[in-house]
RNA sequence: GCCGAUGUAGCUCAAUGGUCGAGCAACGGUUUUGUAAACCGUCGGUUGCGGGUUCGAGUCCCGCCAUCGGCUCCA
């Protein structure tokens, strides 16, 4: 006797000594039975027909695309089709590894002759047909031994090495196998699982591109090819994902920046080096006024240092040998009257400098904390293969700061600047957020200063996010290599995920550099650093702004804030006086006051994003108003000017 | 850095190895306009750069540069 637990706390018992989830679906109803392709048994993923032979806790997972289950079978069966779609038209192929994504599917394997996109139609064809056979994915396993001795006779050394990996993790379990139809008979594949009962559930699928891919992700390891696909229950899922995707690229930075003007890179002056143009220039004054106002509320010092130092700097924080590939080379010269030789670097980060500020004078617990804020400029010679628009540059902006302090100021210091942080987060809209507390990895040898510093800080930042409340994991090995972290990560309104600010927490450069204060007993003490950006880089974080708000920033953000369209030349001279008007009340404010008929001029503005045109005509002009269009098309008729201007300033001050 | 793709006017795109075109933008003119594109005209190119094959190269081959999609990296 079986009992089976629903979802809904019902219980179901069965008389066999071994069922499947396919069974129980069929004991609840002929409909669920036809919808089901899986089941979480106790929680765990499985096939719809695993056996179960003991009371357990079953939930159907039927073929819906809102559901992460069905869509990991889904996606990880196509995977499977396509592979074997791959090796029948490719033969020679050594299939590596292929799991499902959260958005789609890959599969790695190696070819002596690339895989080109011109290809992809006919495994696509293949796929069909294999998808339209409707073959049942059978599962078998084969004990250790035998199942290696199997893999090593096909002479695939990457299926040998993840059966390897799978009995280092479980030893002594047997090794399963999924033959896409009959095992011996039709192509199978080492594979954990789980799977669709039968290809033909696969409702629509595409393959999207193939890129290279390092075998374990071991740059030092076979590349091999990566074809990536995607696939879902039904036609039209797939072709609203297109349209997503479609979306997704309308508001690329990299085009509204070109669009809307804000910036530009010229191979002139170097790839990943941004030149911000007027109205890109204007977006990150008032993002930087903005974060001043805040850095003057919580009493910290702005402070200036220069572009380069000197490479005994960095050799001394360490940062010199751990990054000395993606820094630009040195710059090497002789002092004209000593003789004496230097060696200056372009600045990487601006830590150095502060802490030289914090060191030039003797320091009193009185004084601290000491917090010393600056828009440093930095410079990283960034992989070629790396550099994407604005987001990953070799020249940047950090709105950096290092925060001073004593060991008993530590947590509370951590308390403000994540407070700040998500300070920032609202103000621009970010409703979605994760802060991820970067730890050490285990067992690795790239980590300065001592273990029980490491532990101290480590249990601090968890402390400080749990006790505020802010939705966090924790990564290992995502710590800097002289402290842990907090990595904030935020998701766009469409979605995506993005990497901003950072507050990490420092106990090893103060030693290095030898840093002190008098403490009360009149000895000295060495302070803590905490090192901490909200907005990471301002190139970065404008990028994402761009995307974010798809180039519609809000008005207190917006280049252009409102602008006058003149109905005909007569009125131009009106429109030239409302403009004045706004900007002497400091609302970036433009006139089109060219010929074309008010439809082009509406359009050209809305599409430049800007928030309000102002339409003035003869009616306007009588009655000293403006007829106010929104960008987001609202009409709100004539109002006055010293109206219309009341309402803008007030929104523009609140940051609304 | 690695794998693959792409590179034609300011932008978006055409051009079986046979004179590189169009729309938009810009500029000039006409028009004086009422809520997402008025009309006519003009200008604009060493086809990313450098080699090679060919009677002839935007097109084929080689090298470099840049960009895009991934991988790796990210203080």
């Amino acid at each position: 006797m079986i009992t089976i637990t629903l979802p809904n706390g019902a219980k179901k018992q069965f008389t066999a000594p071994t069922i499947t989830a396919f069974d129980v679906a069929k004991a609840i109803g002929p409909r669920l039975a036809q919808d089901a392709i899986g089941a979480l048994i106790n929680g765990e993923l499985r096939d719809l027909h695993a056996p179960i032979q003991a009371d357990a806790a079953v939930t159907i997972v039927t073929a819906r695309s809102d559901d992460t289950h069905a869509l990991y079978l889904l996606r990880h069966s196509c995977a499977h089709v396509m592979a074997e779609a791959i090796t029948s038209l490719f033969p020679s192929v050594k299939l590596a590894y292929g799991p499902p994504l959260e958005d789609g599917f890959y599969y790695d394997l190696e070819l002596a002759e690339p895989i080109r996109q011109e290809d992809f139609a006919r495994v696509e064809t293949e796929m069909a047909r294999i998808i339209a056979a409707d073959r049942p994915f059978t599962r078998y396993e084969l004990p250790p031994d035998e199942a290696l001795r199997k893999l090593e006779h096909q002479g695939n050394p990457y299926k040998v090495d993840n059966a390897r990996r799978a009995l280092r993790q479980n030893p002594g379990t047997a090794i399963s196998f999924y033959a896409t139809g009959q095992p011996g008979k039709d192509w199978e594949d080492l594979c954990r699982g789980p799977h669709l009962p039968t290809t033909g559930r696969i409702g629509a699928f595409k393959i999207t591109s193939v890129a290279g891919a390092y075998w374990h992700g071991d740059a030092s390891q076979q590349q091999l090819q990566r074809v990536y696909g995607i696939a879902f229950f039904s036609a039209a899922e797939l072709t609203a994902h297109g349209q997503r995707l479609q979306a997704a690229k309308e508001r690329d930075h990299r085009l509204l920046g070109r669009q809307l003007g804000l910036f530009t890179i010229s191979p002139l002056v170097g790839s990943g080096l941004i030149l911000w143009l007027p109205k890109g220039a204007m977006v990150r004054q008032e993002l930087e006024a903005f974060l001043l106002q805040e850095l003057t509320r919580r009493g910290y010092s702005a402070v200036y240092t220069p572009h380069i130092g000197n490479v005994n700097l960095y050799k001394t924080s360490g940062h010199y040998p751990y990054y000395k590939d993606s820094q630009f080379p040195t710059i090497k010269m002789k002092e004209r009257d000593s003789g004496d030789e230097a060696e200056y670097l372009l600045k990487p980060m601006n830590c150095p400098h502060h802490i030289q500020i914090y060191a030039a004078e003797p320091r009193s617990y009185r004084d601290l904390p000491i917090r010393l804020a600056e828009f440093g400029t930095v410079y990283r010679f960034e992989q070629s293969g790396e550099l994407a628009g604005m987001t990953r540059v070799r020249g940047f902006t950090q709105d950096d700061a290092h925060l001073f302090c004593t060991p008993d100021q530590v947590e509370a210091e951590l308390r403000s600047t994540v407070d700040m942080v998500l300070h920032v987060f609202r103000t621009l809209g970010f409703t979605e957020y994760q802060c991820r507390v970067s730890l050490r990895a285990p067992g690795s040898d790239k980590y300065a200063g001592e273990a029980a510093l490491w532990n101290q800080a480590e249990t601090t930042l968890r402390q400080v996010v749990r006790e505020m409340g802010v939705p966090h994991h924790e990564a290992l090995g995502e710590a800097a290599f002289y402290g842990p972290k907090l990595d904030f990560l935020v998701k766009d309104v469409i979605g995506r995920q993005w990497q901003l600010g950072t507050v990490q927490l420092d106990y090893v450069l103060p030693e290095r550099f030898q840093l002190e204060y008098i403490g009360a007993d009149n000895a000295p003490h060495r302070p803590v650093m905490i090192h901490r950006a909200p907005f990471g880089s301002l190139e970065r974080f404008t990028g994402i702004l761009i995307e974010h708000f798809a180039g519609a920033f809000p008005t207190w953000l917006s280049p252009v804030q409102a602008i006058v369209l003149s109905i005909s030349e007569k009125f131009v001279d009106y429109g030239r006086q409302v403009v004045g008007q706004l900007r002497a009340a400091g609302v970036r404010a433009e006139l089109d006051s060219g010929d074309e008929k008010i439809g082009a001029k509406i359009r050209r503005a809305r599409i430049q994003k800007i928030p309000y045109l102002l339409v003035v005509g003869a009616k306007e002009q009588q009655a000293g108003a403006v007829a106010v269009r929104t960008r987001q098309d609202e009409d709100l008729g004539a109002v006055p000017v010293a109206a219309f201007l009341e309402k803008l300033s007030a929104e523009i001050r609140t940051r609304a």
